[in-house]
DNA sequence: TTGGAAAGTCAACAAGGCTGTCCTATCAAG
DNA sequence: CTTGATAGGACAGCCTTGTTGACTTTCCAA
């Protein structure tokens, strides 16, 4: 079991960083850090009474308005029952717009109201700050690299759906607003 | 609100990865990368009617055999009463032994047993597995930005909790068996 | 016209967070 | 030796968010 090889000179490249040991750090550097990726949401969440798939719908819901239930069904991951409810109380709300479909009317067309968007930005904001400083702090070499590991770490299927999402500007249904769009926000 | 600015020649560096469609980005990777990290062992955990908090306390236990009911709470972010539940099926299950501290007969040093440690390593070698993939293909230097935005990303207390844990060979109780063990697993 | 897909609903259950309260054992300081 | 503080454990009860299973309504498409 748990075969170890004390290695003497190294074989080609330096393998030092596939390690068990190094593989533990990796695997609790992402318990934690997952941990503070939610922690500031989490707090502006609890205030209202929501949670933190309250604010998964309304990332997803912003990030492609529009999309229908079995699309943010499969993008989530998680069953219908699940999803309905927290949706529910999102709609009941006022913070997401539930209009039938236009192409199929049996679909539901997910949309954030003012309000919602209001509450999306607040909480992605909260979460970019976060990262922002991460980002900045890392550079942007380091950056490339946590992005390539992550992406490496995700299901097969995820990883195509995650990839597609935005990578090519891609028009779904609305034409899309062309323009390559570099824009830069920054405070403080 | 959210203001964007249009940068034309760009500053000195590059800055086109704080934008805040990148931070997105690595919102979202960091969403289905964690799902995705602990898909594996939860699969294991669901046969054994056993849940994540199990795996976690069973790894930290593992990590440092003879830390406190007390330590491992600060680690965990959770409440005594949370832990509680968790660690006492783990003792009654026999996979963790609780035995009176040697320094302060109030305290319970956490130890797993045979079996306990039976079951982390086939937990951990299911997450380690995926990570051994990912780093391989990502290769040393994404992994090495991986760390250091993760790092970035944590509360600070976490971080130097995180760096402390096992940065300097440090000796705790035990003088720690020293040499500078260059290990290597592998199969497959 | 009919089969099946999309959506929604109800009920029930479980994991794992949380708070609050209370108790015991033990240490350390006065 | 007493007394206050600390470590741990237990019980009750609550919440969110995941699950299954069963059932209905709506509506598209063959």
């Amino acid at each position: 079991m748990q075969q170890k090889v004390r290695v003497p000179g190294m074989i080609g490249e330096d393998l030092l960083f596939l390690t068990d040991d190094q593989l533990r750090r990796g695997i609790e550097a992402m318990f934690f850090a997952y941990r503070a990726f939610t922690a500031d949401p989490d707090l502006i969440l609890a205030e209202l009474d929501y949670g933190r798939a309250h604010h998964r719908a309304l990332h997803f819901i912003n990030r492609d308005p529009g999309l229908t239930v079995t699309s943010l069904l499969a993008v989530l991951g998680v069953t219908k029952q699940s999803l309905n409810r927290v949706l529910r109380t999102l709609i009941e709300d006022g913070l997401v717009e539930s209009r039938i479909g236009r192409r199929d009317r049996r679909e539901r067309q997910l949309y954030l109201t003012e309000e919602g968007t209001r509450l999306e930005r607040r909480l992605s904001e909260a979460q970019r700050a976060r990262m922002r400083a991460a980002y900045r702090n890392a550079g942007p070499q380091a950056v490339a690299g946590f992005r390539q590991v992550l992406e490496a770490m995700m299901d097969p299927e995820t990883r195509a759906q995650y990839q597609a999402m935005t990578d090519p500007p891609e028009d779904r249904k609305e034409p899309a607003n062309e323009q390559p769009r570099y824009t830069y926000s920054d405070r403080r």
